[in-house]
DNA sequence: CTGAAAGCGCTTACAG
DNA sequence: CTGAAAGCGCTTACAG
């Protein structure tokens, strides 16, 4: 079907060294490289990855690992690891896993078997699957994107979660707020307990009794979240505002709205981290914490390469990525 | 440092041919078997990919093509294709391409390099581009998703467009709307033409008068969209409800309810192609067309692995994947 | 700078 | 059923 190399050497009369060397970029005769250009150009050649992967022992292949219960926003982190590391001449390949498993090792198989150089992996939580000692026994680099490596040391990418939920939460009680409620996902999670921290760092600096931060929480799913937020309404004396730690827990709270007759930002303030364009759509539109997808993807690719490339200078690294915070209209000020 | 056959071989004193037997499930004397299993145990011995596809002229590996600007439902549609093509022993690599250019021979350079059997396109348009003469070339095969190949016929896995807008249609006309307004995004593309379609035909059964179905195309982005919705309720006799034909014609007609003091139901009823979650959770709840995304992504895959294996007997095929609607509060009765 | 030769880790006819 | 040998399409020392 396709020519190989052998063709393009026998067309110019060149040795299979002499073509392999200008395939990669190094020196030979300018005469010699014309001739090689109209070759290839004529013959329609295109190299073969997996000859060069087999024999130069580098597949330039990256994995991104994602849950099978698949968030929206993976898909669009995807597409920014895949463009990152096209530019710098790397395949992605994806793969799936449950998440509820232990044993990952058919995963691990699959991506040894691939040799694959490194895996990105994007994480509801991993920490006590054996991944980690597989990957690790093979000296496969990867990051953690999202959730934050602890026990096993190792590098992530995530956001500015404590700082930002301080800043909001700030924002909440700067406008006279003074009872507050939460919903989280799982809060042995370090996306959600760093949330949290923040929460309290910021009560614990206007004094707000312990009794008045009410946090509650589950798990990532809608369904927990929304019978949660039904809880916090539901009491005798609920918060004047809600801080919702996340898509999901937004979305289900949103939904109950109508039902418990709350009026937005009447009897209760709101704001959600993350945003979804329709957020802003809202009546009120909703304030909201937004995370940097592109930039997480960028550079947890970039570490990625760097450990690949072997260097493991600032390992184990955290890669703290800025939030921005989107004010708009779900926040009412009580102290006015 | 990872083991390879000839560790098994010397390990158990059998042959390379013995062990390659034995990996490719073919028959060898149970008591070698026992040899084999446990040596590759012992060894940790997991195959080499390269060198079987390599050796072996297969690669089971397909691709995922996405457009940079990613749609929020391709990321789990990458899912599901994903598991499918793992439950069927195949691997699945993701790249993107700028749906903006003609020449997509770097992509197809990238695809052969990387020795696909198949990929997945799921397309804006691609139609244009060169990068159907070049898989073709290569007997690449190639199924189009979302999108349908007509030019050069070839496979498709697509929604029930045209019917489910003109059971949507119908469902607002039986409901006394005498005027629709529809936002749609490129008008040259299948998927918006063929809801376009499905949309005359009901107002065709129904009587409804040429001026009286205000069509407005323009692109797939929520800012053309967000000015046509504007331009359609500005108008003198503006409709009494819209049908709007994709999630970010959605949101972006949503954003703007406000602005122009347009209550649903009561002053505009309204339909969305396409749902989220969010859209439940809207005052009033918003009726939705949904297409079935598992399905389009597994079907997609299934009729790409039958063509990898040479069955084209019912080539080039249209799969069309059936939408569900779901009514929520939308859309006002005007007909009591 | 160029070329002959070996070899990456497998699979595949082909004998036995 | 098993094994020796050739070879997939490349790259890599090693001489020249």
């Amino acid at each position: 079907m396709g020519s190989t190399i052998k063709d393009i050497a026998r067309d110019t009369n060149l040795s299979l060294a002499t073509i392999s060397k200008y395939l990669n970029g190094k020196k030979i005769l300018p005469e010699n490289q014309k001739l090689i250009e109209e070759s290839i150009e004529r013959l329609g050649y295109i190299p073969n990855k997996q000859a060069q992967m087999l024999r130069s022992h580098r597949t330039n292949t990256i994995c991104i690992l994602l849950p099978v219960i698949s968030d929206y926003f993976w898909g669009s982190i995807c597409s920014y690891v895949e463009e990152y590391m096209q530019r710098h001449n790397y395949s992605t390949i994806i793969s799936t896993y449950d998440p509820s498993s232990q044993d990952q090792s058919e995963v691990y198989r699959h991506l040894v078997s691939a040799q694959v150089e490194g895996v990105i992996i994007v994480s509801l939580d991993l920490q006590r699957s054996n991944l980690f000692t597989l990957l690790k026994s093979n000296n496969i680099p990867y990051i953690y994107l999202d959730q934050v490596m602890t026990e096993p040391a190792g590098d992530s990418v995530t956001s500015d979660n404590c700082y930002s939920a301080y800043c909001t939460t700030k924002y909440l009680l700067e406008r006279g707020h003074r009872r507050v409620g939460v919903i989280g996902g799982d809060i042995d999670s370090y996306t959600t307990s760093e949330r949290i921290r923040g929460f309290r760092s910021a009560c614990r600096e206007f004094s707000i009794p312990e009794q008045d931060q009410i946090v509650m929480c589950g798990d990532f799913t809608a369904e927990t979240s929304g019978k949660l937020f039904k809880k916090l309404m539901s009491q005798q004396n609920p918060p004047t505002a809600v801080f919702l730690l996340g898509y999901f827990m937004t979305v289900s709270a949103i939904q109950q709205l109508d039902n418990l007759s709350i009026r937005i930002p009447e009897d209760l303030s709101l704001i959600s981290f993350d945003d979804d364009e329709i957020f802003s759509a809202f009546d009120p539109p909703i304030s909201v914490v937004v995370q940097d997808l592109a930039q997480m993807g960028t550079e947890a690719s970039r570490l990625l390469l760097k450990r690949i490339q072997g260097d493991y200078s600032d390992f184990p690294r955290t890669k703290i990525i800025k939030t921005h915070f989107i004010e708009r209209s779900s926040v009412r000020d009580l102290s006015k």
